[in-house]
RNA sequence: GGCGCGGUACCCAAGUGGUAAGGGAGAGGUCUGCAAAACCUUUAUGCGGGAGUUCGAUUCUCCCCCGCGCCUCCA
């Protein structure tokens, strides 16, 4: 088997095979910076990161470049309602993009570059495209000449056919040749950011900046090019025809598109009230890595729909497969290897590999983990589970997890780091940390304190002193951590 | 209007021209100092509506209805 994805260039599900050797160059469009991401940007990102996570789990080297959006006109006009340098308003939210990434567990692309670093770049590639003919200059601004790119659609298959009745025109639009035609630079304005240029002071276009960065660092042809279905026109349709007219080479082989995501079956809007961040979710007591999981187990091609249970309903899954790797890990089995269990396991892995070869069916591969998940139970409930079938499902499990990334526990870790840990007095001044799972708890007490708690406890049980017991188990309940005593032993998480 | 993605049980959600994965929830059961949890079993003659092709369609074709995205700077 071997991965196949869906090509948006194509419509088609294509086999992949990198360009050169076993090096995938992948660009990914990232956020732009004008304020915190919201819970949609972030189904396209772990989107990304599994495509990553897969590439690499079959044996890839990867190099995949995110861009950061850190000049238009939101980040523009958000920097000075804050008074704030545009440089220094855009760092405070790369920041947090770089947290909430840590957070949903998302692993780092190799670079993540700011447009505001490439400007130089861009310029050259504007240049390049006058001297080729496809750019003009109009009123100070440049401006790409779509009727000089035939190719001009073939990723949105929009047909647009020239000058359209109605077309809309900012009130404040420059002067183009063609409704079509969408600009490279755009002439300086008083009291923007700007940039000298040999055809005028200005600002980059948006759509320039990916093309210079993804050619700068992958080279003129690359593997991967990826972002959320919306960006397919114009973005993405313009950056074929800036990169593509001027290099005359193609741009990225395998265009891939996440759809989006809708909260309870609308769509997202801060008006709808129905806008979340992810801090928001954690202030209401939701987990990074069921988010992670809920935003996961959609196949990306499909739209996605977010509730709250649903965010529940991940979270108690993700559960199902700690509790049974637990067992796995602590309980005692019959001697021996059973070979039909190995194979069981083996089976398993094939499943889910195949599912996620197949355009990363990750909804199949889930199936796949919890049909082990119910055969092991089953086996170990009639103590038929043999001990040499342990390692193998371990082994399946943790390979599973390389590409879903949920069953390690750094929740707590990651949020006590970021100060995203509220305790009860905390959340009294934050009336939205009360709803969702639960309480906040009354104080925070890190792993070593609940194990030494739980050392008391086991002995205080030993001795039949099951008044102190509970009163230590209910001590740590108050602080937020679950007590399950287990014929392997006790065990404990946090809410 | 054009292009695209969808409509599957109470909720979320796979999938196939041959008779509906998986998760959550509910119900029954097992286990347990207690509790909580865990585990097991179970829950769609049905896949938006209609017509057609076929021995057979949820799966293919056509028409219709509904949701969502894009149609010049939104992941």
């Amino acid at each position: 088997m071997s991965l196949s994805l869906r090509n948006t260039l194509s419509g088609l599900v294509e086999e992949f095979k990198p360009q050169s050797g076993n090096e995938v160059r992948i660009y990914t469009c990232g956020p732009t910076v004008y304020d915190y991401s919201h819970i949609g940007n972030f189904r396209t990102f772990v989107f990304q990161d599994v495509l990553r996570r897969y590439l690499e789990y079959s044996g890839y080297r990867l190099c995949q470049v995110m861009n950061l959006t850190d000049v238009d006109d939101k980040t523009i006009r958000n920097a000075e309602a804050a008074g704030e340098s545009l440089r220094d308003y855009t760092q405070k939210f790369i920041d947090a993009f770089i947290v909430d990434r840590e957070l949903l567990n998302l692993e780092p692309p190799e670079k993540m570059v700011r447009a505001t670093d490439h400007v130089t770049d861009m310029v050259k590639l504007v240049e390049a495209l006058e001297q080729k003919g496809f750019a003009y200059r109009s009123e100070g601004s440049v401006y790409f000449r779509v009727a000089a790119f035939p190719e001009y659609g073939k990723l949105s298959k929009i047909n647009l056919g020239g000058n359209r009745a109605g077309a809309r025109v900012d009130a404040d639009e420059y002067e183009k040749g063609d409704v079509r035609d969408f600009v490279l630079w755009k002439k300086a304005k008083p009291g923007e950011p700007q940039w000298e240029a040999p055809f005028g002071a200005g600002r980059p276009g948006w759509h320039l900046e990916c093309s210079t960065m993804a050619m700068k660092y992958l080279g003129e042809t690359f593997d991967i090019h990826s972002g959320g279905s919306d960006l397919i026109f114009p973005h993405h349709e313009n950056e074929i025809a800036q990169s593509e007219a001027a290099t005359g080479k193609p741009f990225a082989r395998f265009w891939l598109h996440a759809e989006h995501l809708m909260v309870n079956g609308e769509k997202m809007s801060k008006s709808a009230g129905n806008f979340y961040t992810l801090r928001d979710l954690i202030a209401q007591g939701h987990r990074p890595s069921a988010i992670r999981y809920l935003l996961a187990s959609t196949p990306f091609h499909k739209p996605l729909n977010f509730t709250l249970d649903g965010v529940h309903q991940a979270q108690r899954s993700i559960e199902r497969l700690g509790n049974f790797r637990f067992r796995l890990t602590m309980e005692q089995f019959a001697a021996g290897a059973d070979e039909s269990f190995v194979e069981r396991a083996a089976r398993a892995r094939q499943e889910f590999e195949a599912a996620l070869d197949n355009n990363l069916n990750t909804a199949e591969a889930l199936a796949a983990i919890f049909n082990l998940v119910a055969d092991g139970n089953s086996a170990m409930d009639q103590g038929e589970f043999p001990d040499g079938a342990r390692q193998a499902f371990l082994d399946v499990l943790s390979r599973w997890d390389r590409i879903f990334a949920v069953l390690e526990d750094r929740d707590y870790e990651r949020l006590r780091r970021h100060g995203l840990v509220s305790t009860r007095a905390g959340a009294a001044a934050e009336p939205s940390a009360a709803s969702g799972d639960g309480r906040a708890p009354s104080m925070l007490l890190s792993d070593e304190a609940v194990e030494q708690r739980l050392a008391l406890r086991n002995s205080a049980r030993q001795s039949g002193k099951y008044a102190e017991s509970d009163r230590i188990r209910e001590e740590l309940l108050d602080a937020g951590v679950i007590l399950e005593d287990t014929k392997a032993g006790t065990r404990w998480r946090r809410k």
